[in-house]
DNA sequence: CAGTATCCTATCCGATACTG
DNA sequence: CAGTATCGGATAGGATACTG
């Protein structure tokens, strides 16, 4: 019978229980990352199907780690929470994500380059504050990749709101960004940086916006946390 | 194709890739409490068959986490040690373990005794510190269960040598502890304490190590953690 | 002591399509 | 949007016995 428990009494087998079946780890990162809709999360772990999606988030509902709930007045949607239990789950990613960025070989991460993943990320790490203090377009454009997912555009508005756009949203482009995907996740994850690589990065437009790009880039938040394999 | 990796370069994912395979975690915290040798390592994880242990620690040499050494003059004797990206797991298996201890309920963990297991964690935690200063026998008996698993003892060597039997080595006995194995486990774990459980707890011998068994008893390393469950 | 060898199956999971 | 339904198949891993 595969998948009993490991009959420990011990906490960290107990929590190894919950915590460490196939995807939930990523799950949690999300989670916590501040995703809360079922289609959001989709976003965050897309390889992972929406059964099992659906299973793992009543697993963790099960093990109070998150509440489900109906949004106040918008029948059918939803928001997965975390509980208290949740939130102290904290420390747990941050723990296997400072490993992971400290000593797997990078890459073996960059084997798994996903744009939209990668801008998804952007888009929630990005900092607003460098930018000019009006609406700010950027487009990024990946030439190597399928139409389909080769442009990218990222709104700023004032003071903090950051929406991710994959049709022309319409609006003057401030700076047009054009490299190569690799590259962008490598800087991204604090492996290299965007002066180190701007012979692989085409910026045109705003020269202050370009400028200051390794600012506005909110790079991963394992990004300050450098490789130690030797 | 069941498990394939998450495709996602991000740290988390990478890690949870290696970290989160069935026993991994269980195995790494027998490693981080200082088991080296094979059959060290599967008294700690009684459960896990030799074939998938062995596999296990494959697979954590090919990450770079263990290293198998033939010991020096002894031929056919193996140690597997933590490299130091191994060493650096503590901070993430203490991670779970605390989270384990704050939230997992108690009722869930007492569901797993194990008199074996209990015993080698008390063996390894154990503080001769304030026992009499000579050798000193401690015999620990569980009536409920079958004659195999009764009956221990600890013999404690100063300075600071504890050795486990589940055979009689002989001495004279300092003091004879009866109990059940549940009560035992949850002072063990700080769920709760000798002197709260001294109705369930039948102590025979000398005085001082009968009053002292609280601090002698090296509680588990997660035992400060305050349960938090609601 | 330190593992292999073998066998077998429960179950997890991926893929895809579909629904209120 | 927020999931379910269904299906098949791979495989992880449990049980047990055995070996140098």
């Amino acid at each position: 019978m595969p998948h009993a428990g490991f009959k420990q009494f011990c906490p960290v087998a107990m929590a190894a229980e919950i915590l460490c079946t196939r995807w939930t780890m990523v799950l949690l990162r999300e989670l916590i990352a501040g995703s809360t809709r079922f289609n959001d999360l989709r976003r965050g772990v897309p390889k992972m199907s929406p059964t099992l999606l659906s299973q793992r988030l009543k697993d963790l509902e099960a093990a109070g780690i998150v509440r489900r709930y109906e949004i106040p007045r918008k029948k059918g949607l939803y928001e997965y929470r975390l509980t208290p239990a949740g939130e102290d789950l904290r420390p747990v990613v941050e723990a296997v994500g400072i490993w992971g960025q400290r000593w797997v070989e990078s890459q073996l991460s960059l084997k798994n380059l996903d744009p939209s993943l990668l801008m998804w990320d952007m888009r929630r790490n990005l900092n607003p504050q460098p930018l000019p203090n009006r609406r700010t377009v950027i487009q990024l454009m990946y030439p190597e990749l399928p139409v389909s997912k080769r442009t990218w555009w990222l709104l700023v508005d004032p003071p903090g709101s950051v929406d991710l756009c994959w049709d022309d949203p319409g609006f003057d482009i401030d700076l047009f960004v054009t490299t190569d995907l690799r590259t962008m996740t490598a800087i991204w994850m604090g492996l290299t940086s965007v002066e180190k690589e701007s012979s692989k990065i085409d910026l045109v437009g705003d020269k202050a916006v370009a400028r200051s790009m390794q600012q506005w880039l909110g790079l991963s938040p394992f990004a300050a946390e450098a490789k130690r394999v030797p």
